[in-house]
DNA sequence: CTCTATCGGGCCGTAAAATGTCCCAGTTAA
DNA sequence: TTAACTGGGACATTTTACGGCCCGATAGAG
């Protein structure tokens, strides 16, 4: 059975945020022995009224007392605050993680669901949810959405369905970044991007590119006007949301030759990532010769977010954040754990 | 340590209602299978509205799904549901046991709280929280108000600092029921009613009537008018709140001559309140030579509020209830455990 | 086919709660 | 004494919750 926290979350998804804000307050007023309610507020950063009624709740719950001189700590919630400690580090384990991992790579938000998507279906499930709140919280009406293919991607789309994300996105385009990259049909960017246009009520418009082009092919697909007009939609999104991959793996997925497989090695390939596959120092040190985003429209897109879970995706993840164009990283427990090596080891 | 639900209850009990209200209309849809909101609302009653505004957060969790022909839970609501399951019984399991025992002994209201009071202080501290917050709940200003003695009336009082029963109770007044019974100070009911009154910014009235009355003294005790002046307060009152206890015990306590306590086990006195011993069956079978409330008194007041805790309690409990002229209960889970075996038993 | 009952969802005015911001009387320490 | 605190009361304003109604869609009965 699942942690009775995260069980309980589902129904009351603000309990986490409530439990924290109480617990803060009982852990203050125990570290601060004897405490008015105006320096307490300052001291957590709330408005006084809104301390005060939460006092106001300790109070008659026992937890706290109040006298002529400031509030105190009973007994009991001592004893509860005692009993709470463990509970608490675990869960706010991850909002500090979360924290150090943004500051380390320099990203504008970063969020960690708990568990292993990698072994479990539930936390991918979850880890699809929590991309699509986060998609949908950068998004406004009117943007175009480039998406990449992947597991974690088709993860999204499929918990995308009308999220709190205010009312239909009618004039939104959901695009593919790139072309298709020979992935079974489920979970190909052109399949993702419609089924997320579907979900949110918004627009879509693919980009049917064969795999495994040859040179002349892909220039005369290049001069196609038709072609060129959505190429042109794509690149000129506002928001990116991209799945993070292992760069062998993602080869051998692609049934790429044996000799290029080894090239990438060669080079020091570590993740993949919308048809690039970047070195351990965030180099790009090979790509997919397909069309779509090019790395100068990555470069300048507003919002790019990156989401991968699952601990083998440590190193992956770590590559490309290195490559230093993140913006929002959304993964999972055991990857962020991974994460959390990497930049202990580069101090 | 405790149960996390325990611990949850005091730091969120706004939130573990809504658990609840949550949770019974998850279980509700699972029980209908595919069901519609008006009906699904009648079956719960509650107003259309507000379950609306549930059931678009369940589904924003992905808990259920909304189709034209209505709403079916999803699999991980279902899923959810089942993982809740035990945790919500144990949430709900005291609800339906102080149902059984209103029904039982035909009572208005029965307030249960989780534990054994005999066995640890804390949940003798909860009981008393109870018992305050349910003597609040019942009293107007203007009231008066009979208390009697025990250890945990005086919980009750040390509890009751102005929880959430409104504005001050300025006229409103705290009376002992019956006159001083041998207690210790801090149980008697003089003392008790006197803190309570200051608690609450109410007034008080004492009866000081010396233990262990002869005949004599106690005839012109009733003779005094500043005695019967108070009696006559006493006797108006519209609310009791009251503890019970083991008849053997009491008789200890109060250091009765061997003869009379053997009387006492002679006659079947199994209980002992408001200075009356009852039988098993409900019958008063003796009664304390002392001042204040008389049967008759006592059968027409508006509010009776008895209560005790602890598992030794349940017979006395029992034999109490059975007199037939309580109307609040306040108890904790080990008393009314043995309460509903006394139930079960009788039938 | 039509009719009817029921569905989810949109809408709106009001009631209630939450909140920010004061002030006040009392207490303590200097 | 003063100055700096305290908790609690009060109030205007914003935000949210709520009740109640209507609407078009849809499924099943006839």
């Amino acid at each position: 059975m699942r942690n009775l926290l995260e069980i309980q979350e589902q129904l009351l998804p603000d309990l986490m945020n409530t439990l924290k804000r109480r617990y803060s307050i009982l852990h203050q007023i125990k570290l601060s022995g004897m405490v008015g309610r105006r320096t307490l507020a300052s001291s957590l950063s709330m408005t006084e009224r809104v301390l005060r009624a939460e006092t106001d709740l300790l109070k008659a719950q026992g937890l706290i007392e109040i006298e002529t001189l400031g509030m105190r700590i009973s007994s009991a919630g001592l004893c509860l605050v005692e009993e709470l400690e463990p509970v608490m580090n675990e869960l706010f384990g991850l909002v500090e993680l979360e924290e150090k991992i943004r500051q380390a790579y320099g990203l504008r938000k970063v969020v960690i669901i708990p568990g292993d998507s990698e072994s479990s279906p539930e936390v991918k499930r979850e880890l699809g949810r929590a991309g699509a709140r986060t998609l949908l919280s950068f998004v406004e009406d009117g943007d175009t959405i480039a998406v990449t293919g992947g597991s974690t991607l088709a993860e999204v789309a499929e918990q995308m369905s009308s999220l709190p994300g205010g009312g239909p996105l009618r004039s939104t385009w959901f695009v593919p970044a790139r072309g298709g990259l020979g992935e079974s049909m489920e979970i190909q960017a052109n399949t993702i991007a419609s089924k997320m246009a579907k979900r949110v009520g918004a627009e879509y418009r693919l980009l049917h590119v064969p795999d495994l082009l040859s040179e002349d092919a892909y220039q005369s697909l290049v001069q196609d006007q038709h072609i060129q007009e959505i190429v042109d939609v794509i690149r000129r999104c506002r928001v990116i949301i991209h799945g993070i991959g292992d760069a062998m793996e993602m080869a051998r997925r692609r049934k790429l030759d044996e000799g290029s497989i080894q090239n990438l090695q060669a080079d020091g390939a570590i993740a993949e990532s919308f048809g690039y596959y970047f070195s351990e120092e965030g180099e790009v040190v090979h790509k997919m010769l397909t069309l779509g985003l090019r790395l100068e429209d990555i470069m300048r897109t507003e919002t790019i977010i990156g989401i991968a879970g699952g601990q083998g995706k440590g190193k992956a993840i770590h590559a490309v954040l290195k490559f230093g164009h993140e913006d929002i990283l959304v993964t999972d427990e055991a990857a962020a754990l991974e994460l959390e090596k990497e930049i202990d080891a580069a101090i």
